[in-house]
DNA sequence: TATGAATGAGGGTTCATTCAT
DNA sequence: GATGAATGAACCCTCATTCAT
């Protein structure tokens, strides 16, 4: 399995950094290979080209993020929790890596439609896990029964994903995790059964 | 004032075909110049460079997109139904013109770091037009006062914004201006002062 | 037509001379745009690709070449003789124009298979030429009648691009030109109707 | 004498089906040591680059070429008799072995010109098989006594080289060794004596 | 001997911009 | 104002060769 091998983790994480440093536009294969300290061949020998770094760059760091969040809320019976804890996790798993943080919110976003579909397919994931919540929310009576779960998972990424992109074209500036609050609040006085 | 120029018109509308049939990355200056049925170098006594282009393009339709808003809202007096006819008059002005849809949310977006942020300046009149609603609705006592206007502001746009890019990237294949009812309903629970 | 532009021919000269003197591998687009006095871009104005160069260099230059010897030989009406006109102006041509010479014996050669069959399809112009002469030869019966069209061609083509090559390898030292008598003496005793 | 290796063989004979197959540009060393069954590394062991590979292969298959033709000619007395066996064998020899015919007549004729200077050195052993038969022929008076040797040769290998190589270039579809015959007659017909 | 992971030099092509007409 | 031919900088990827094991 390529992905346990050492070289592959520590282009993608040299792959990261340059973005986050330069740009997507600015990030050139060797420059990619100066920070992992490898030459540039040998990015070949464990991505099929550059859009290849990028794909598994994001599916690599995406998927563990997914991982974290799916570990915080098990266990966790309360649908309404689990979201707090999927928006506090989110918050601070960016807020902890602010490079991963301009990548994902900024920079990625640059790449070709072609990238941004296969993407857009990992983001897939993170969907259905709202997607679940919002269920299983329903289905329990904490939340309204009468959602639409598109619709509502759209408001609950919508409104993450703006929020973390403010904070970063801001700088990242004010405390972003402190916002896991409030934006619940937020997004559940929209889901919630009225009592 | 060069915006009054019939070429200046002409070659925006150009590039927003152009972005729109082909994509950001094979929007080259002659092609848009072939499309608005100019030289290529008389795209450069109307705009300083590529990127004068994109920006005042989208200077030049985000403005014209928030005049119509304004003017549908002028005249309401509940917040609530501001937020309403905000929402319903976005969706319908981009329902009604597929190709602007798919360069405002998918297509610009590829575009550098640099331009987005200018992109953002023009946004800017947007998002205040969004607080001012936020801000007369407490007031007028149709908001909970405990708001954060920043984060709800997110929430509403990020919503919306989220909603119209899933539904381009499906192709825009459902009837977005359907949507406006239940989205509003949703950000209204999250705003909307208990009973 | 482009060919009648005046950069399109110093383009495919400057082709020439650059593969002559630094061999088909070494022929780098810039070094042949530099060699015409061009950037290297305005190489892509008037060619496809490097390939489409060295299929018009060949067309080109082969096209006059089978031009020039179709009017050496009109208007004469013996086919021996014009079998010795034949091989008596190839062999000039090419002792008049070294670099040619080097281009079409050795560096074209080197040229991957696509593009050398691109370039048969022009060589076979030239061997229909040949075909004509030896049924004309049969027909007047100044050839023997039960020659082999095809292996009869292979004979002459053969035993002049032999005859070529080898002076090209031994860099051109001694006089192609005087070679044609003897040569066409070969031959015509291969195809000469015995009396 | 690293010839008599096994490993030595068998990393030519992977290079001339690697050739053939998949034709020289697109030969890498790293196909011919998968064919072979080693390790690229190890091609180095035997080899002192790649050239070398393609060196070796054209001394080692052109010698045993030549050496089948001495054999078969050995023990002939008449020199027009010796020159059909000769041409003959040199066919046969080639459409018994397709995957070699098209790496002598097409694919090794892309490379570079040092390669092929070193590739004429084995030939000139084949070639100086061919002019002694052209001087026993003028001693015995078999052949005309004024014809140059140098231009006859030419004639004589051109035509067997041209004829192999249409044979090829056409996809090796009609019969090669039955022009055997045909080819010696036109060739006999611009060496013999005059009855 | 044998391996195969790692190396790094090298080049065809695109396209935003200029400027002589 | 308008043209469009010319410019030239910039980058991804391949593959022959090496060398530590």
């Amino acid at each position: 399995m390529r992905r346990e091998k050492p070289k592959f983790k520590q282009i993608i994480d040299a792959a990261v950094v340059v973005i986050a440093e330069h740009g997507y536009h600015q990030a050139q294969v060797s420059k990619i290979a100066k920070q992992a300290g490898v030459a540039d061949g040998t990015i070949y020998l464990y991505f099929k080209n550059k859009e290849d770094i990028l794909i598994s760059l994001f599916q690599e760091k995406m998927g563990s993020f997914i991982e974290k969040i799916e570990q915080e809320i098990e266990g966790i019976s309360s649908p309404l929790e689990k979201l707090y804890v999927l928006v506090r996790t989110h918050f601070s798993a960016l807020a902890d890596d602010p490079h991963m943080a301009v990548v994902t919110q900024l920079e990625l976003r640059q790449s070709n439609k072609e990238l941004r579909q296969r993407i857009n397919e990992v983001l897939k994931g993170y969907l259905r896990l709202i997607d679940s919540i919002i269920i299983e929310g329903m289905e329990k009576g904490e939340f309204r029964n009468d959602l639409d779960v598109r619709l509502t998972r759209q408001m609950i990424f919508g409104t993450i994903d703006e929020t973390v992109t403010t904070w970063v074209m801001n700088e990242q500036k004010y405390d972003l995790a402190a916002l896991a609050e409030p934006v619940y609040e937020l997004l559940a006085k929209g889901c919630a059964a009225g009592r």
